[in-house]
DNA sequence: CAACCTGTTCATTTTTATTTGAACAAATTA
DNA sequence: TAATTTGTTCAAATAAAAATGAACAGGTTG
């Protein structure tokens, strides 16, 4: 006999995601998985960036199909380069999120905790290989100083480069 | 009864990794793993930016202690991109492997393959938004119509940014 | 041409990253 | 203050990515 399926009174019927909704939330799953981050932060992100009203942490469980610990984190996340922001409410103490909309702080948050640190132990890398060098035989000095010498030389680069992508950015 | 253990006459012991390599080796697992391919990839370019001399599949493997396919692999994707190049070594028909130290290779293959196809989708998928726009209730036309164009000022802000991006790189 | 050498491919295994959900803490309400 | 609501954390489960190694294909050599 098959079972009967109750579905409790306070039960909510998750909505259907709409086209656009859709589009959006698979337009920054791309972006996010690019910079490393997990799907579930840009599902999150899609469907505030779509969403015309602000939305609950019960509601983006609900919508996107997702366990109360992604959202939590994923909201966590985001919060913490200003993606994404709680606008208050009334008469509801639950958080409501709404999408910011600069761009840049995505960038920049990848920026500042991904590139900006492996630049910035580079100078002590360097002196590190500089040591190593020293301790070489005689024969193989030559070649090894010109190719930390290229070291140097990019992270010149990269230093130079990133403040002003950082500018282009923000403008 | 212990067994004894035989190396056969055939067998090279892996010379262990110098500090200079190992530096180099760490160095470029973080950056490539930044760009999203495997570690593995920045080992073998690792040891090949710090070494003299050109190097081959059986010496990748022995010296990184990686399997056969890890080597190969990871060689055919630093060769798609221009990081490494074989060399001819007389009298060994074995591919001698050397690195290429223009930087910019590694860039423009991440720009080329990761950043500008995304670009390039944008503008389809921005159509697409624009049609479903069209389906929506009249009162959300108006808040959905100003996050496509967010979107549009973002795609052109990237297209405008990449190829400067490029020059900076290769310059 | 048969045995060997070299490198590639890809199904399988291993490792790493992500998601889940239950336990918990903090705040609110009855 | 007990029951409820809301959100966080984290150990365990699951999914995804990477590494392995055996089978293979194409050369080369004796």
């Amino acid at each position: 006999m098959a079972n009967k399926i109750v579905i409790p009174s306070t039960a909510k019927l998750a909505i259907k995601l709409s086209p656009l909704e859709i589009e959006a939330i698979d337009l920054f799953i791309s972006f996010v998985r690019l910079l490393g981050m997990p799907k579930s932060v840009g599902e999150i992100y899609g469907l505030l960036f779509a969403s015309p009203k602000p939305l609950t942490l019960d509601a983006l469980m609900d919508r996107l199909q997702m366990s109360k610990g992604s959202a939590s984190q994923g909201l966590k996340l985001l919060r913490s380069f200003g993606a994404v922001r709680t606008i208050y409410v009334a008469t509801d103490r639950r958080d409501h999120y709404v999408a910011d909309f600069e761009l840049s702080n995505f960038a920049s948050a990848f920026i500042k905790e991904e590139l900006q640190p492996h630049l910035d132990s580079g100078s002590a890398r360097l002196s590190r290989m500089q040591e190593h060098l020293a301790k070489l035989p005689k024969g193989e000095q030559e070649v090894a100083a010109s190719r930390i010498a290229k070291l140097q030389h990019w992270k010149e680069k990269g230093d130079a480069m990133l403040p002003w992508i950082l500018k282009f950015l923000v403008a």
